[in-house]
DNA sequence: ATGTGACTTACAGTCCGTT
DNA sequence: GAACGGACTGTAAGTCACA
């Protein structure tokens, strides 16, 4: 599995434990929700600097995403 | 300090360890070799794609280059 | 052996929508 | 609530010459 596609699924256990929906996600990242189910499905290549923020709005460290 | 640095460092002091030059790594890892120089100085924000490739590269697990 | 500026092309990321 | 599409803009990918 693609480092993009094991952070996608990370994403979302992560999003969903917390309860939180895709919208709610991408409005505290800063990214737009299209490109949140995007990332979450594996199938964009998101930058460091949008998995640090997206790990800043899930309260988790970045390596944890890609663990 | 931000992502990009943190994993430019990381990269730098993994690939001087294992007594490669950037242009090894880069060659190893498939990019320019400016390129890595630009990554381990962290004034790129790379995507996931060219994190794990470099990784690879390096033969460490990617999210050890995030901590 | 590395840092840097300039450059073109590919795609990251947005915003509108529909299913 | 989320998957998916189309069209768009900004920026990363990727390289090179030179310092």
């Amino acid at each position: 599995m693609d480092l993009c596609r094991r952070f996608g699924l990370n994403v979302k256990n992560v999003r969903v434990a917390a309860g939180h929906t895709q919208e709610e996600l991408a409005d505290l990242a800063g990214v737009a929700r299209s490109y949140m189910s995007d990332v979450e499905r594996g199938v964009r290549n998101p930058t460091l600097k949008v998995v640090e923020r997206i790990a800043k709005a899930l309260d988790i460290h970045p390596a944890k995403l890609l663990g």
